[in-house]
DNA sequence: TGGCAAATAATGTATAGACAAATATTCGAT
DNA sequence: ATCGAATATTTGTCTATACATTATTTGCCA
């Protein structure tokens, strides 16, 4: 409970803020009043209150004062699924399928390959990953060999390439888009379902600074799959598969 | 150019480990070296150090010194849209038409219902948003009057829930499933599209503490919408919805 | 009254110094 | 050589003070 000073201003507000007993708009006291109530120096007041900014809970303005920020997005966090991991944590056995493994030059149509490639070459590699031998998701990925120059001597027919990648490639930028399309003939045919049913499909661009690493098209059995993503305190499970029915 | 020293001390590294230049597991030079480097005081520095620390890009321990962080992998920032705010955000007209509007007692065959209420009432609340008067989405909602009893005398014909809800009540936590789903023979008539079209579905559940707030099902066209998630430093736009083709 | 300029109140940045806390390293005793 | 204690290094926190910046308010003047 020996918390330092700067960190119980911050959480004193935090709490009080959340709680709703300072609801938007409401102002603060002032620096000064603050460091007389906590008998403490203004700098450290101002590091819990910048803190606060940081965080997006309270705006400043000088001459004004201080004041509840009005909440804005919800930021929650995405727990970001390796199929594999996931698979193997529900008790199932994970497979890897490949389908496709090309080094080629990217198709000039496509302003993504091009973006992607640079001057250098692709490595496309299509896999299937199954749980329990039942098809879960159809993957799609597309490597900068700029990028990742070892990948093209790599043996990618057990190891899904999203885990040899993770293994050899920091990154430090990704960009997720989730949403949910209905299968085509070929997909469904390999996910074993319907033509058309509802499938959810995230794709992921990860980089390096600016440099493109890797784009990933995953499709999921929409009747399997789902993500989860939370806010709090409490940390649950991460991202989770249902079994296929 | 005339940036504050540690907001420059800040955003050097920043950039440094982001082009690549610093990898993570690299050590930073100490406080005392940066204080000469800049020109400026240990607190100057550390100040923009701790920032770093708060954005995850470094970690720091006593006596061993400063490194640059390894990315997380699993965790990435999921921007929960506020609807209405989001169609405006692209220039669209936002519309929100009300369907079903019934203060009642939770279903006691359903847990999550009775969960949620307490031994309170339940005011379920159903409508569409629209951009553009085209359907984007179908919202299904439950709040617990125990947890905002001035939501029975709100005017939430105009106002979708949401937004009254984010404005009013602050949350403290809160999960998403986010799923694809096949629009069911009534969903689909609302959103104007085939029945068992894909969807992209998000159910939310959100707390104040222990207590349960709303629980709230969305359903959205899957060729009209999408969900962003984002792992890195440069923060581009919330989730997006894309123009109904 | 209206508009512009000065005063003022609040935050923003920076300093030098001090001590606390944690942990890697060194050194000593077994 | 191994374990444990002492030491040194590095970050963490805090203070008291000073001046800069900016937006609001006041007040003067037309």
């Amino acid at each position: 409970m020996k918390k330092p000073m700067h960190e119980r201003i911050r959480s004193d507000f935090e709490a009080r803020i959340l709680a709703g007993e300072l609801a938007p708009g409401d102002r603060l006291p002032i620096e000064q009043e603050l460091m007389q109530h906590y008998g403490c120096a203004r700098m450290t007041v101002n590091k819990a209150l910048s803190a606060l900014v940081a965080a997006g809970l309270i705006d400043r303005r000088k001459k004004a004062g201080t004041f509840v920020a009005r909440p804005r997005v919800h930021s929650m966090v995405l727990d970001v699924p390796d199929i594999a991991a996931q698979v193997r944590e529900r008790g199932q056995v994970y497979t890897y399928m490949p389908i496709v493994r090309s080094l080629r030059r990217p198709d000039a149509a496509r302003i993504e390959e091009t973006t992607l490639a640079g001057n250098g070459a692709l490595l496309q590699v299509d896999g299937l990953h199954l749980a329990d031998a039942v098809p879960l998701a159809l993957e799609h990925r597309l490597v900068s060999t700029n990028a990742v120059p070892e990948i093209a001597d790599a043996d990618l027919r057990d190891v899904p390439p999203g885990s040899w990648l993770l293994q050899h490639v920091p990154w430090t930028e990704a960009e997720n888009r989730i949403s949910a399309v209905a299968a085509s003939e070929e997909e469904a045919r390999l996910l074993a379902i319907p033509t058309g049913a509802a499938c959810l499909c995230v794709e992921r661009r990860t980089w390096r600074g600016r440099e493109g690493i890797t784009n990933v098209r995953q499709v999921f059995r929409g009747d399997s799959y789902f993500l989860l993503a939370h806010f709090g305190s409490t940390t649950p499970s991460g991202g989770a598969a249902v079994p296929p029915a």
